[in-house]
Formats: C-alpha cells, sequence, structure tokens
DNA sequence: ACTGTATCTTAACGCTGTCAAGACTCAAAA
DNA sequence: TTTTGAGTCTTGACAGCGTTAAGATACAGT
C-alpha cells in the first residue's frame, strides 16, 4: 500500500500550504491557482475547500505565516550596544528590504492589495498583521527614547512614516521600477541616513 | 440614422479610452474586463483587440495617462520664495497622496505590478514614466541645490529614497493598511517634516 | 464599379474560482 | 457486529476571463 494513495490524504492542510508557498516562491501569486494546486499535491481540484473557505482564506494563512517570519526577523535584529545607530539602521533597512527580495511573492501577498483591498483579510491575518505593526512602532519608540529622552515625536507617525519608506523602496524593488541589483546598497545607505537624521530630530 | 448604431464606431479608441476609465474609477482594476468595456461602449467583446494589441496594451495606455497627469501636478506645484520650504514641502506631500487618494485604480495601474512585473510595459510608458521620474530628480536637485550649494548628497538616491518614501505611503492608504481618513494630515506633515530634516542634511 | 484594407462580429479554446451532488472512509454509537 | 453520521474527497457544471481564427461589413482609393 506505500504506491497507491489512500481516499484520504490524512495530511491536506499542511501540504497544501507547503506546496501553496513553493508555487508561490516559483510562479508569482498570479501563478498560484487552487486547481495547479490540488494537481501538484495529488488531490482533485476543489479539495482545498474542505479545509480552506476559499482561495483567499488560504492566501490569508500564508500571509499570516509571513508576518511571523517577519516577526522573527525583527526581534533577533536588536541593537546592541556596541554598534552604532547608523550601522544599525543600516542593518535593519538591509535586513527588511532583502526579506521582501528573497520571497518577493510572499511579501506581495503580506502587504498586497490581492488580500487587503481586493478581499476581505481573515480576522486571524488582521490581528497577526497588526501585531506585527505595534512591535514595530514599540521598537522605534525605544530608539526614539535611547537617543533623546525628551524628545517631542509621536511613535506611532514615525511608525508610519518609517515604515512606509521601507514598503516603498521595496515595492519598487519588486516591480522593477527600480534596478534591483548594484543599487540596492546605495538606497539601502541612504535610506538609513534619512531615517538616521529623522530619528535624531 | 440617428437611432442606430452605425458599423464602424468612427472613434472607438478615445471611446474605449474614456469608457476604461471610467469603468477604473468605478470598480478598480479587477472590475475592468474587455469583454465588459465591449458591452459598455455598445461594441463586441473582441472590438478593442483592432485599436490594442491586447489587454495590457490598453492599461498601458491608460496609465501613461496618469503620468501626463502627475507631470501636470509637479509642474504646477513649484516652490514660490515667498513660502517657506517646510510649507513648499507639506504641499507637495499633500499633493501627492491627493493625486493617488483620488484616483486610487489609476495610481494602482501607473504603478503596480499589473503592469511593471505581470506583463511588459509598453516602450511608450516605459519613456513617459521614466520622464517622470527624470522631471522628480530634477526637481529634487534643484531643492538641494537651492538649501545648500555645496551639498554631498547623490540627488538621484535623494529622489529614488523620498519617492519611496511618498509611494510607501500611498500603498498604505491605498491598500487599506493605514486610515485613509484623518490620519491622512497628520501623517502628510510628518512625512513633509522627515524630508526636510533630509534635505538639510 | 472594383478592389483592398480597416473595422467589427461570432465561435471557440483553455484557463480561472466556486458550488452542488455524489462517493468513499472511518470512528463511534447501538 | 452492524449502523449511522460526520469528515473527506471527487466529478460535473456554471459563469467569467483573455485571446485567436474566421467571416461579415463598410469605406476609401483606383
Amino acid at each position: 500500500m506505500t504506491t497507491k494513495q489512500p481516499y484520504h490524504h490524512g495530511n491536506l492542510y499542511e501540504a497544501l500550504l507547503q506546496e501553496a508557498d513553493t508555487i508561490l516562491q516559483r510562479e508569482g501569486i498570479e501563478g498560484l491557482s487552487l486547481r495547479k494546486l490540488g494537481e501538484a499535491v495529488g488531490v482533485s481540484r476543489t479539495a482545498a475547500y474542505h479545509h480552506f473557505a476559499n482561495k483567499n482564506a488560504l492566501l490569508c494563512a500564508l500571509a499570516e505565516e509571513g508576518f511571523h517570519q517577519l516577526n522573527h526577523f525583527m526581534r533577533e535584529t536588536q541593537w546592541h550596544a556596541e554598534t552604532s545607530l547608523n550601522d544599525y539602521l543600516l542593518l535593519f533597512v538591509q535586513g527588511y528590504l532583502s526579506f521582501a527580495i528573497e520571497h518577493p511573492a510572499r511579501y506581495e501577498l503580506m502587504f498586497g492589495r490581492a488580500i487587503w483591498q481586493r478581499m476581505e483579510p481573515t480576522s486571524s491575518l488582521k490581528t497577526t498583521a497588526h501585531q506585527s505593526f505595534r512591535y514595530y512602532t514599540e521598537r522605534m519608540e525605544q530608539l526614539l527614547s535611547t537617543i533623546n529622552p525628551q524628545h517631542q515625536k509621536n511613535p506611532l507617525q514615525v511608525a508610519q512614516v518609517s515604515w512606509a519608506m521601507l514598503h516603498g523602496l521595496c515595492r519598487f524593488m519588486l516591480d522593477g521600477i527600480y534596478g534591483t541589483q548594484k543599487d540596492m546598497s546605495h538606497v539601502s545607505q541612504e535610506a538609513a541616513t534619512m531615517l538616521s537624521h529623522y530619528l535624531h530630530q
């Protein structure tokens, strides 16, 4: 009974998510269809509907994984006392851009309109994404307080604007509007400089 | 013969562009299909193919119009000597965000991956978009020179990073990740502040 | 008047997400 | 041990999409 597939897959939910991630990485968002996904997993076109309400729910689940990975990146990229603020900011900017460039479809899914505007995001995804943003905001607040304990800035707005800059850079990179190759290090450097001046008031 | 449509529309190219823009405004990018467009104009599903190579070419034409409008906005928003740099920057940021928010689908088309990554942009669109960016870069260079004639910055990188910030803000607004309403003025203010500090070194 | 070209139409293909109805499997209740 | 019911998966179907091929119509230039 090793060659024959059982009628019940047994672990279809996880298999679907994993294969979807693979297809996403290889062919982008447009290349991911439920039919192709079913075939890749060795299951019928509509089998996924017994584990996800619809395609949107599957995309939301993938995006949510992405936010967990983003949280992981932010948690592991802390400002150690031995490095300068400038170096740390550069590292953070480079790390964020790499996160987007190494998994473009995942980043697109996490922040793109496919989920957030065209369809309704899962409430689970909404809370996860919100947590990411809140964590980022706390980190910004920390930085501000360390630099200048009497700063006047609104941490929420600082987070909004600075994240928007990072996000804009990523979008221009991913959408092929800026060159993706050697420009990137220069642009990262410049973005870190901008952030640094901004945080120092 | 006023009630009966002639076999030859006579002005189909313009009519298609205009109606496509209307649908885009009303229903977004996903709501625009060639079949629906044909019906709206009173013509068959495939009539558009005699005026555009394919759907991508039509989208590119619409996006190109958008870049002309963006150029118009930039040209008319100049820094007059009687206003402060801060006021001017705020005006520019607000104007740019309004440009995106008032015509979200058009902005999405101009900068989104639908054209730039998923398909191949028309060479005509490419040059028009490139002109927009070059003009923006020149304006930045002007500002830098006015503020400090001995500045050390690379205008191209300044343009890349600052435009990325504006673009990121727009995307977050349009994709419904940031609140679109009263936050906007605060965020605009903060973005202008950030830009100002950055340009002043 | 004729001919060719530009314009427009209908038919069809393969793709998509999704729903409805049926088939299979398995665990728990009787 | 048999029955029942829920969980899982499949096939069939529908409407919509972009696009191509082949044919119909109108008009401009010879």
